[in-house]
RNA sequence: GCCCCCGUAGCCCAACCGGCAGCAGGCAAUGCACUCAAACUGCAUACAGUGUGGGUUCGAAUCCCACCGGGGGCACCA
């Protein structure tokens, strides 16, 4: 690659080279930061610019997924999005629009904690240094951010909004009825003027302050709970469900994770279980994204069934409560409260043995059980095979329609924290308890009539119910459908006072805090009581305080049974704080968690639009403009938000959740926050490894026939990441050493459709330079330095191609894609290499168009071309509609599909001409036969069938 | 195991609502020009019948079914 930039005394002298282009690139950065030509008017405040060329234009809100700076910089992976973007805003501020277009840093969280303590410098050194090392390197590549507005989480003056989301959360409850978030105030207002009943029962006025003030956190958006959650020893912190594997380890570290019962900050993201389903179809998202999403709610309904015992009744889900007489059994899992109450002192009579466990009597037998249940981890329960496993409880409930005995089962396919941690089965039309029944020899009722042939053990499909009656009880569901049973069902259960409808959620609450140093502090104290109290906005920020240690304590991954220790808890004279919360000066004490990495990408969107706004995190007017609802029915939010799939749940999720929040509170005027996301593809690269197993440098392997050598050793190639590990990084800055930012920014669009993971390959890269190499020849002659333009009109041909050309690219800026759009700016300027002087006429489009992709080349080429200002805000060339449209067309003639000649007819010739003209030209072919059928598709060929 | 996405020249990719598969484009290859020679650059050439097998249709890369291969998601969620 280096020799592209050597300096050859041969090279004319005013080619575009490597050197050209850093020099041009560098100059034009300088000018448009000088400039601040990217700079978005708002409509108010410190960034209005009533003068702008743009101000009060149709505005486009274009966001990338801001980044995380580690200490590795960037490859020529990462900045594959940001080049997309940055050439569709260009493309939008040049039709027209008030583009906002930022980029900011999320810059609290783990990896800068981890990466912090291993070379042993604060946090903040480090994060700081990447933040600036990676604005480097986006600038070097020519993005058009407006620098204004750019803002990293770890900023004061940022958290201090984070935090005060954080209190808006927390000061509301959701009132379902209304279904909205609504403040804490107008709760307590219902409690104490008597519209909402207490828990118990009593008036408001009667309950202690303690009792109301636990009535009123029992609803809050934001709360404290003792529950199990996902502790990791290893990370020294607990986990959110979403940053936990399946295999029950921690997406980051790979830690073992436990489930504890450990107090902790959780958001009540449950609550908008409905809307954040919902309301998915009002976006304009990648359909797998949207299902991913679906199924991470995962919103069940059906019932919750009462089956009576001599203990208490067993409450169970089930989404098929039409099946309700197939349940020839009941399973509760292991850690199901009712266990103890229910087990009796010994084995009823009749018990077989298969379902004792072996052991003499129900209490030892579910303690084995349990016991043996709690030691597996959830590896082992998967490389178990899903053999279920259980045991009896010794204890049976009535059916709740035909008070037929149902005995009861413990067993581990059954999860505590899903429904009511127990499940009517349903052997029958369950393939799990199907299983289940086979191994402990339990009958298996047919309740829907399978199709004939039908040889599986459960039937899952639709059909007429059958075995589904019982007159005593008054409820008949045979011959019913799935739909009309269920309905039928429920409403027997509700109106006998067995059961009731019900909706159960795979979502769980989102767990908030995390024992870490690199965070958010929560701006909340606790009093002598030891319940929460939250801070009045006057005492925002609470400033993440300095720590001789900020590195967490972590523990012996595997030792389930350590406790997390916060790393501001030790810091006693931050913690011990006296205020005045009102009641005068008081002793309180700091919680010292602090908030996931997650909290400040939760709404960092909402900050670019007001960076400026001291007493708000955006002022209203400026939120509206940019945020928006556009028209009626929409969800406002921006316009395109590009990045990696793999936030397909975590961030978009968590996300939507606070704006939607924000939303019900009146602070945004948008349900969404972001109506169209487009997920970039990767950039990939192969590695290679050496007989032993090592990596060798991947620029250094060649290929053979096929095969992959380094030196005269033969390696095996792998695909997959880039990684400093695998020894194949390439990054930016080698790119534009070698070739220019224009050339690179350029390659990375052409090699395919932006959201289209693709192999990188540097040796290609050189086709990208030598198409800049020829648009800039098109202007400039290489060897004098001269113009190459002339005022003289294009031809006919050059004129037709030129309009074809913008014609297509603009359909494909707007659709995002790029590769088809550059295929067809290097397919326009081939034509020019051949003209022995480049008209203006089309010089000037093909400048313009080559702006969003190649911007720096562009303005010098624009320049030279006499305007002598930026082209950012000139117009995106329009096609002339008068020149798309073809003299003649040519039809292709197929006869029995196969084309046998072609015809060419006028542009405008009538179809019975065309047709005419067809048979004509296939007579030979067709004999005198009379053709069976003639097709004409206008424009397109004519078909024969003979 | 279930769900989703994708298979087009040696490689990355085009092909609009089913309508002539590539004078969409690029890399690599080959030849020629430039050069003392090479690199750079330019010009030219060749290369697949769309993963496999069925089906629908006048017509299928495109729609349907099955299978094969690759990638991703979920993993006993009742």
């Amino acid at each position: 690659m280096s020799e592209a930039a050597a300096p050859a005394t041969d090279i004319p002298p005013f080619r575009y080279t490597a050197a050209l282009a850093e020099e041009i690139e560098h100059r034009w950065q300088d000018t448009w930061e000088r400039e601040g030509t990217f700079h978005a008017p708002n409509p108010t405040g410190p960034l209005a610019d009533p003068g702008h060329p743009r101000a009060g234009a149709e505005k486009l809100y274009v966001l990338d997924m801001f980044p995380y700076p580690s200490g590795a910089g960037l490859h020529v992976g990462h900045p594959l999005g940001y080049i997309g973007t940055d050439c569709y805003a260009r493309y939008q501020r040049m039709a027209g629009h008030n583009v906002l277009h930022a980029m900011g840093f999320d810059a609290f969280g783990l990896p800068a904690e981890q990466y912090a303590v291993q070379t042993g410098t604060h946090p903040r050194t480090t994060t700081l240094a990447n933040i600036e090392r990676y604005k480097a390197q986006l600038r070097r590549l020519g993005l058009g951010h407006d620098e204004r507005r750019s803002v990293t989480t770890i900023d004061t003056e940022f958290y201090r909004w984070t935090q005060w989301i954080f209190l808006q959360v927390y000061n509301s409850w959701y009132d379902a009825d209304a279904r909205r978030a609504r403040p804490v105030a107008e709760l307590i207002a219902e409690f104490s003027g008597g519209a909402r009943p207490t828990p118990d029962g009593r008036p408001w006025a009667e309950l202690t302050v303690a009792e109301r003030r636990r009535v009123v956190d029992d609803h809050r958006l934001a709360y404290v709970s003792e529950a199990p959650v996902n502790w990791c020893p290893g990370l020294g912190t607990v986990l959110a469900n979403e940053e936990v594997t399946a295999d029950g380890r921690s997406e980051r570290g790979n830690f073992p994770v436990f489930k504890r019962n450990l107090k902790q900050w959780m958001m009540r993201i449950t609550a908008y279980g409905d809307r954040l389903l919902d309301d998915l179809d009002t976006l304009d998202w990648p359909e797998p994204i949207k299902l991913m999403q679906r199924n991470w709610i995962g919103r069940s309904t059906g019932a919750h069934i009462d089956f009576p015992t001599d203990a208490a009744a067993v409450r169970v889900f089930t989404t098929r409560p039409d099946t309700i007489f197939g349940a020839t059994y009941l399973v509760l899992a292991p850690e199901h409260e009712l266990v103890d109450a229910l087990v009796p002192a010994a084995w009823p009579a009749g018990t077989r043995d298969a379902w004792t466990g072996g052991h003499a009597g129900p209490r030892e037998a579910v303690e084995a059980y349990r016991k043996a249940a709690a030691a597996k981890t959830d590896m082992e329960r998967q490389a178990d095979n899903r053999e279920k496993t259980g045991v009896f409880t010794g204890a049976y409930a009535d059916h709740p329609v035909t008070g037929a005995p149902v005995p009861i089962f413990i067993a581990d396919y059954v999860l505590a924290g899903y429904g009511t941690g127990a499940i009517m089965a349903v052997p029958a039309e369950d393939e799990r308890d199907h299983a289940f029944a086979e191994v402990f020899e339990l009958p298996v009722v047919r309740t829907v009539q399978p199709p004939e042939g039908f040889t599986g053990g459960a039937y899952t499909g639709d059909g007429p119910r059958i075995n589904s009656a019982a007159p005593a009880a008054g409820l008949d569901l045979n011959g019913l459908g799935l739909a009309d049973a269920k309905a039928r069902a429920i409403g027997w259960l509700e109106a006998e006072g067995r059961g009731v409808g019900a909706t159960t959620w795979r979502l769980r609450d989102w767990l908030f805090s995390r024992q870490r140093y690199w965070g958010e502090p929560f701006p909340i104290v606790y009093d002598e009581t030891g319940a929460p109290i939250a801070l009045p906005e006057s005492m925002l920020p609470v400033e993440l305080p300095e720590v001789d240690d900020f590195s967490p304590k972590t523990f012996d991954p595997e030792d389930a049974a350590s406790n997390p220790e916060t790393p501001l808890s030790r810091r006693r004279d931050w913690v011990e704080v006296e205020l005045d919360l009102g009641d005068g000066p008081k002793r309180y004490t700091r919680e010292t968690n602090v908030m996931p990495q997650w909290a400040g990408s939760c709404w960092y969107e909402l900050r670019y639009v007001d960076p400026t706004a001291a007493d708000r995190f955006a002022e209203p007017e400026n939120e509206a403009y940019w945020m928006g609802p556009q028209r009626p029915g929409d969800c406002g939010g921006t316009d395109l938000y590009v990045g990696g799939a793999e936030h397909a749940v975590l961030h978009l999720l968590y996300s939507r959740f606070w704006h939607k929040v924000l939303f019900d509170l009146g602070h945004v005027s948008s349900f969404e926050p972001y109506r169209r996301l487009f997920n970039q593809g990767y950039i990939q690269a192969y590695a290679f490894t050496d007989p032993r197993g090592a990596y060798v440098p991947a620029e250094e392997v060649v290929e053979v026939d096929g095969r992959w050598f380094h030196g005269e050793t033969e390696v095996r190639r792998e695909y997959g990441k880039m990684g400093k590990s695998l020894r194949n990084v390439v990054t930016p800055d080698d790119m534009c050493a070698a070739y220019g930012a224009d050339t690179f920014r350029v390659y990375e669009m052409s090699m395919g459709p932006l959201e289209v993971s693709r192999p990188w390959e540097t040796r290609a890269v050189v086709g990208s330079y030598r198409f800049l190499q020829r648009v800039w020849r098109t202007v400039v002659d290489e060897g004098t330095g001269a113009s190459r333009v002339t005022d003289a009109p294009a031809d006919e041909a050059t004129r037709r191609l030129l309009h074809k050309v913008i014609d297509g690219v603009r359909v494909d800026m707007d659709a995002i894609r790029f590769n088809t759009a550059i295929a067809k700016l290097i397919e326009l300027t081939n034509g020019l290499t051949r003209l022995a002087e480049t008209p203006r006429e089309v010089a000037e489009p093909l400048v313009l168009m080559v702006a969003p992709f190649a911007p720096h080349i562009a303005e010098e080429l624009w320049r030279r071309l006499g305007h002598d200002t930026s082209l950012t805000y000139a117009d995106f060339p329009v096609a002339d509609p008068a020149l798309l449209v073809a003299e003649s067309v040519t039809y292709p003639v197929q006869v029995n599909g196969k084309v046998r000649g072609r015809v060419e007819v006028p542009a405008d010739a009538p179809e019975d001409v065309v047709r005419a003209t067809a048979l004509e030209a296939v007579a030979g072919v067709l004999a005198g036969k009379e053709p069976r059928k003639v097709i004409v598709v206008k424009g397109r060929m004519v078909s024969v069938v003979a």
